[in-house]
DNA sequence: CTGTAATTTATCATATAATGATAATTATGA
DNA sequence: TCATAATTATCATTATATGATAAATTACAG
């Protein structure tokens, strides 16, 4: 153990079902001494990324928070689209999540979402949580905007069932990418049906999408059309301020040089 | 440089205002040579505590959302309380915000809230961002939990114009400490007023708040009554499910050992 | 309140890792 | 394509982390 990861180990044991650990406990985990878990632990606590919580157990800090909360201040995805989420809803046919969601790694992540009020069902993607690349409408509109190398180191992380299924998924993603938006029903969750577009910005580095999540069981055929016009002009417009954005930032940049 | 502090330094650096640097930009704030940057910003980028950006810019990485949201998903009093406030801001007289926060060190961090409909302003009590432990009926509601020496800490950390007026601020704290809740107007935002009710929990150590928040011009004397009622009996609430909580953190580390 | 066990901190010789000057390689953009 | 900037690799030197142990502090049952 070394570096970064010395601390990584540690932040890695914390999750949803077990979010608390006593020194000792981690000392086990990792097979590493406690005095060195203790002192590890302490650097962390001043830090705040750990706090110290009742009965000698440990949690995740506050500075999480705080770094998450900068994230979504200064994120030009979310700066850019988090006030569109709320007005999407309002005008599509019928309730709605809505979501913006990004490319992390090999993974796609939502970083904001908009509910509509009488909404009852909930999506997988929820913002913070890792989803899978390959299905859903909110992914498969990152990943179609992916192309050649690129695509195909994504791809070769996959385990398709058969070279077949992978070659149809990429005949698939042409598909989409000519009609410009996807749209899936219960790839990843049952009951619901997704739509989703593009959103890119090649120098902010930002490969996303928008999208907008429907029950399967509100959904008529009749909805498309509308359903699609609202995404393509929210998502353009998402764009353009993006842009905006970028621009901003560059002048902020060049005055401090 | 040593330890933890060599990685937090430099995602100090990044804030809402400057919400990029490159290595070179790092290594001359830091007066540390960009070599040894490069290797400390590889590591971090690895971890996704940073990632590349445009421009051979990097930002802060998604390592920060995931473990927020592991704190979201397992911190007791969001767990406990955030289904609340919905609820509440229902059945408030007239629209509000509605917030969960605690004590972070010798801050004050709003972790949940909920905003009416059609409340306009906002307040300062944003998810994340450290507030005084001061002002305000949200602050005012934890620190008048604290007693004895904790207390006196709290307090000598603060820079009071006199020692009339700290004196004052301790009195004030023991009447409200007698009624129950905070009421505060103007303190922290001009033209809001709180409301707040303590929340704790000494077996998981929390010390923690619940508060409304209403436009000062919204309102009247009359509804005082309702307002404060709400709060306590969903104080208690949010009290009796976070026990609950605790119990089930309890059972599932029994059954580990 | 007291004694005891558990938790946390301190110490220090040794092993290990970080540093930074420099060179080599790899993007990037005109 | 070339030229410049960005990034990675190398390595001797310096600084830090490690972990066994002891000491101090805290928690808590009686």
């Amino acid at each position: 153990m070394s570096g970064f990861q010395r601390y990584k180990k540690i932040l890695d044991l914390f999750s949803e079902d077990r979010s608390s650990w006593t020194v000792s406990e981690i000392s086990n985990e990792l097979k590493t001494p406690s005095s060195t878990i203790y002192r590890i632990v302490r650097e962390m606590v001043i830090a705040e990324f750990l706090e110290s919580a009742a009965g000698s157990y440990f949690r995740l800090g506050p500075a999480f928070i705080k770094y998450n909360r900068t994230i979504n201040l200064s994120d030009p995805l979310v700066r850019a689209g988090q006030p569109f989420l709320e007005k999407l809803a309002n005008e599509n046919p019928i309730v709605s999540i809505n979501v913006l969601a990004r490319l992390y790694g090999n993974k796609v992540m939502c970083v904001a979402d908009y509910k509509s009020p009488f909404f009852k069902n909930n999506t997988s993607y929820q913002k913070g949580k890792l989803m899978p690349l390959m299905y859903g409408a909110t992914s498969r509109a990152i990943i179609m905007q992916i192309t050649g190398r690129r695509l195909d180191e994504l791809i070769n992380l996959e385990n398709f069932y058969s070279e077949d299924e992978k070659i149809n998924f990429l005949e698939g993603l042409k598909k989409d990418r000519k009609k410009g938006y996807c749209f899936t029903q219960g790839q990843v969750d049952k009951g619901l049906t997704g739509f989703a577009v593009s959103i890119s910005n090649k120098k902010l580095g930002i490969e996303a999408s928008l999208s907008s999540i429907f029950n399967s069981s509100d959904f008529l055929l009749e909805h498309k059309p509308l359903i699609y016009a609202n995404l393509t002009s929210y998502g353009l417009l998402v764009e353009k301020y993006i842009n905006e954005i970028f621009n901003d930032i560059q002048n902020y940049h060049n005055k401090l040089n």
